[in-house]
DNA sequence: TTCGTCATGTAATGGGTTACATGATTAC
DNA sequence: GTAATCATGTAACCCATTACATGACGAA
């Protein structure tokens, strides 16, 4: 029953849920939106992980507002319970390959904010360290067999080359001002406005442009 | 028992084996120093691979050289049988989504010297616009919820834009030059040098280092 | 003779997608 | 009243991975 579910689906609508209670279609609007660059979930994946979620207690319906229609139940409201927080505290907490690698870095570090402080770190030094092994084994091997590779092969190994560099550039600016800010500790535990919330509007209704 | 196996390893194992007969541990490690920085494949989904390919027929086991000790089978070296090079071309002739989604472009791109220069053309033109569809809808959702986001969040998001951003510049590129180019035609089979191709050395083992 | 790497494979599992099916609600 | 989109779900499939198992071969 209560099994990990290890992908990164889990993740991420935990995450999400954390921000503001949401239904299904609309939770995967945000998600696609927040990983447009990154990755796209599908409905087909979406409901069975929400149902499962629920299944093991991490989740929860919402109660519809007093003012709903009796008998009607159109959208269906998740809100994370005190065990989802617990599970979303301890995935972010993770660190380790399944942090950085290409299909999970972009979700974690997305969530990052609810991420401790020295965990982030860690994160995007493995990932940065990982990068760099792929630049190390990429430019020997292209050393041994520069000449024998035809335009395209070559233009490809270059341009996947300068990417790379460019998103290690990236990491260490990155690292570098988590370096400076650590001292501050921040999320204690879950429940604390990230910003600015302007609650009290009819939240998680307003439109949005998908695909 | 013929089915298409729509992968991705498909294309990589027959494009690869165009280039030159290889055993499987070969060509896996071919495969990911020359796909190294876009992803890998496993051991366990290439021999399988390499099994249904050799059923349909398109790739059958290589004679052994003739001094080779009698009982003596340790390594098996495939190659590409008339079938194959059909199906090879086939598969590079396709334009369309499958082509151009994020997974498929590189492989594609990396057999481009066997590729038609319209198909070219055509699927870098079909990732331009795939890339650009997702800039805008990125930007029009960034642009609603700016002031609703952590600096994480947005961080990501600039940095993804930015690297969309930078690819398509680099299909710009690719494209200008292949319109410049496309007067010649080139590839009408198969063996032939896309711009300036140095073969002739004896490749297919030399030693090569992988993780 | 033992260790590392080359070399080939299989079984179980995983984490998702596609395509489909169905209704409610909104805009025109 | 009808078309588009919102909203939820399921079943079948897909393409790969992980973990495991086995053995040959070369170098120390």
């Amino acid at each position: 029953m209560t099994g990990p579910r290890g992908g990164m689906l889990e993740l991420a609508v935990l995450g999400s849920l954390h921000e503001t209670p949401l239904h299904g279609y609309e939770l995967r609007k945000r998600l696609n939106t927040l990983l447009g660059m990154f990755r796209a979930f599908s409905y087909g994946s979406l409901y069975p992980c929400l149902r499962a979620l629920l299944n093991d207690g991490l989740i929860t319906e919402e109660e519809p507002p007093a003012d709903t229609v009796i008998g009607r139940r159109s959208k269906i409201v998740y809100k994370l319970t005190a065990e989802g927080k617990e599970r979303l505290h301890e995935l972010l907490t993770q660190s380790g390959p399944s942090s950085w690698e290409d299909e999970s870095f972009g979700i974690r570090f997305a969530f990052f904010r609810h991420t401790e402080a020295e965990v982030r770190l860690r994160i995007l030094e493995g990932r940065r360290s990982r990068l760099e092994e792929r630049l190390d084994s990429v430019r020997t091997a292209l050393a041994r067999t520069r000449e024998r590779l035809d335009s395209y092969t070559l233009e490809l190994q270059r341009h996947g080359l300068e990417s790379v560099e460019r998103e290690v550039r990236w990491l260490n600016e990155l690292i570098d001002s988590e370096r400076r800010g650590t001292t501050a500790r921040e999320d204690p535990s879950t429940t604390e406005r990230p910003h600015a919330v302007q609650d009290g509007t009819k939240r998680a209704d307003m439109p949005e442009a998908d695909e």
